[in-house]
DNA sequence: ACGACTATACTTAGATA
DNA sequence: GTATCTAAGTATAGTCG
């Protein structure tokens, strides 16, 4: 009997013209590229900071322990904390990783709850879609996609907001780290843009996207 | 006759405990990633800015177009153009997306001409090694390695920062591009740091990474 | 547009030098 | 610390529902 596909073919690496072959490579290549970043954050305790833009300027991303320390740390050189040692910076360091770890494990209790909230979320999301359109309803995982916080209710969001913040102050919130990271949520840090959105991706990621409440891939600034 | 090696063996996705192992691990990891992220660029004209450091803080990273510009896009969701509406925004866009891609084709030119420069360096940094200490000589490519500006002659660093300075600002200098992207190159935004060097990976990225002239993964700040 | 499938291309763990 | 090799593990291009 024949073969059911051709199976993967080889491709050069230039521009894709064909626009929907453009956006089905970004969105299998993106998540390759997360899951890949995911691994060698676990594998070897990397800290580090992915973000994408489609071209239809979408922001996607990724972080660990945290994507705003990661850039922070990137930006300054660490240099918020010059003035000690090496040796010191050194232990510092160790502070740093080790309560990284733990905060790692707290995420699983945080992500069930944020869970719960997206499921709400998505599920307000589908009958509104259901009601405006005939498109069939999404069924990824809730991570691989924005969700708008003003689909949540306010007090559902304000949790989700705490939780957020909650997890990004673990690590952040004390003394010496207040020296290495800064700022709070994104809120501080992207200043009001309308229609402002968060994203997760799998593992730790705290982004920010732009977009509008439909999921369009509209000029999304 | 008996298979040569066992092959890839499947590992769990959790922290390496061997040091060397994880070491190799993290190497040849960091390098597909960045492969990945260069092929997502191009393939789906992607803006993206990846930034790994390892677990001695060595920095790495990847940005396309320009890893500043993304970052900052990232953190200030490209506000700075505010008080434009939204169609006013889509022709600023297109218009930096396109000098985006006129820029991908000077980056063929400087880049011979930094890879010239590169080689100088590296050659000084051969012979620096083997009278220092009978280790052998690398043999990797250019980009994988981060290059000491300290072993440049003051002039051909010069010519260096031009170059990478130049290139930046072939998008960044532009009155609309202003508001979008600022500062120029990396002095102004990584502030003194010492034993600085700058280091590229395959394709257009500008990063920073910390580290001492040896290329120790040294406590690197 | 998205998800499942599957043959194939590509990545990489471990060993070795 | 790196480079190379090879078998086996994974990602994914194209196709179909």
């Amino acid at each position: 009997m024949s073969k059911k596909t051709q199976g993967r073919k080889k491709i050069e690496i230039k521009r894709i013209e064909n626009s929907s072959n453009k956006q089905v490579t970004f969105s299998k290549r993106r998540a390759g590229i997360f899951k890949k970043a995911g691994e060698l954050s676990v594998l070897c305790g990397a800290h580090m900071a992915v973000i994408v833009f489609s071209s239809a300027n979408k922001v996607f991303c990724y972080g660990h322990p945290d994507i705003h320390a990661v850039i922070e740390s990137y930006q300054n050189g660490l240099n918020s904390v010059v003035g000690a040692d090496d040796k010191a910076q050194e232990v510092l360091m160790a502070e740093y990783n080790k309560e990284c770890e733990e905060k790692h494990k707290e995420e699983g209790e945080l992500k069930k709850k944020m869970a719960e909230m997206k499921a709400k979320a998505n599920e307000k999301k589908m009958m509104m879609e259901m009601s405006t359109s005939g498109n069939q309803v999404r069924e990824g995982f809730w991570w691989d996609e924005p969700v708008d916080l003003v689909m949540l209710e306010e007090r559902e969001r304000e949790q989700y907001m705490m939780a957020l913040e909650t997890l990004r102050n673990k690590v952040a919130d004390k003394a010496h780290h207040k020296k290495i990271l800064s700022g709070t949520i994104a809120e501080t840090s992207v200043p009001a843009v309308h229609r402002l959105y968060h994203m997760m991706t799998p593992n730790n990621c705290f982004g920010t996207g732009f977009g509008d409440q439909y999921g369009n891939h509209g000029f999304g600034i």
